[in-house]
DNA sequence: CGACTGTCGAGTGTCGACAGTTTGAGAATT
DNA sequence: AATTCTCAAACTGTCGACACTCGACAGTCG
């Protein structure tokens, strides 16, 4: 358990394998790395100036996140999403969502309200004044609270699973909000079929919701893949 | 890498890590290590008669699956259920597959009908003249193809880390199926509802199938757990 | 000219070892 | 007797090294 001062970073005391985890997941969602490309063990070792043990280990979390893939004798490959994987992780990412807020329904309470109504609020301030990361990761903070107070924590870690997976995704694709204020505005609705407790109409404003997203993500990704 | 014994029989071209994930599974299931006891990797590894990178490497893969989980600086463990654990896993296998065969209803081919009809016969076979685990993966393997039918992959691959989680639960509990023949029975419904493409009406039967099997096994848990 | 074979470098799979941490039993103290 | 302290054993995290495998490239033979 040494410390190493390499570069700018200094790995200390904390686990390496998750320090690891999480440089290489910032280096991926940076775009650092193309997809399909290999990552070389001992290299990344060197760079971070660990040994080989604490990458692998890292490697394997991220492959179980679905950011990597492995392949026997060959090492880690940055994954790769075509158009039909994209629309499973949106189509699964939906029937959990509907699955969330339908439960959440009928157990809401002021709390939860006035959770969901603060992170609308920091969506909007970040719409303003934030970079495009930031208003990714409030947006991704309003839907990951809907599934909190679901009350099923294993279908939490699901879709923590297919967040990773998305955000992979957008910040693959670059620039996506083009007016993120009124990206924001639209989880209004959200909250205000909360209110009613019905949750069909909570089902339905989701489904207007994740629509829209899904459509502009896919569609985006389809121009950038044939470019 | 060791060992091409055997004349052409066993080229163990596999790696050790799977071979291990593999064995350590059939020890879990078999119950040879309580709920919540520790994993030493040495240990392991003297059993296994390899060193620990291997081991720990099993382990995690373990780990992503829920059968394990670890602290850090203090090893594994095995996976310990509660109640409400247990509810959120099959809630969310409940959410899962209500959604994998409303879209199957849309795009039944008479191959899937088929593929369908005759897993239901398989497991009425193993139901009369096999073993409780055969008769459960019978089982698994049908509403796996549910899923797999629905044509979301990322779907089916969530089923899958349930259903270790389901196994890994039910086999706790011992003995599940009293009359393993009218269990498999109850799935004939479900190709029926599907016949007539009507999505409401599957998932009606469906939740009414998942329903029966959750409260059985929810109900069997509980009293092994207040016993 | 094309197909096959041998060689070489790069890289993964696995191992044994060391260092620091956690745990639990027994000694020491209140 | 209960509690705290001490210390050694057991264990994990990490490291460097070696063996084996895969792919590329060049040389050989038809």
């Amino acid at each position: 358990m040494t410390s190493i001062t390499r570069g700018f970073a200094t790995i200390q005391q904390r686990d390496l394998v998750n320090q690891i985890a999480d440089m290489l997941t910032e280096a991926l969602l940076k775009g650092d790395f193309a997809p399909g490309v290999h990552l070389a063990e001992a290299q990344l070792a060197r760079d971070f100036g660990v040994s080989r043990a604490p990458v692998r280990e890292a490697a394997r979390l991220l492959e179980s996140r679905g950011m990597l893939v492995s392949q026997p004798r060959r090492g880690f490959f940055v994954r790769t999403f075509n158009d039909a994987e994209l629309d499973d992780v949106y189509d699964l990412r939906l029937c959990l969502e509907r699955h969330a807020i339908r439960l959440l329904a009928g157990k809401l309470t002021p709390d939860m309200e006035a959770a969901l109504s603060d992170q609308l609020e920091s969506m909007r301030r970040v719409a303003r004044d934030g970079t495009g990361v930031q208003q990714i990761e409030e947006d991704v903070a309003f839907h990951r609270m809907l599934c909190e107070f679901s009350g099923n924590q294993r279908l939490v870690r699901v879709f923590d699973e297919l967040c990773h997976e998305m955000r992979f995704c957008i910040l693959l694709i670059g620039q996506l909000y083009d007016d993120p204020v009124r990206v924001a505005d639209t989880h209004e609705p959200i909250i205000e079929a909360l209110r009613t407790r019905d949750p069909d109409a909570c089902e339905a404003a989701l489904d207007y919701h994740i629509g829209i997203a899904q459509q502009r993500v896919v569609e985006m990704f389809r121009e950038r893949e044939t470019s």
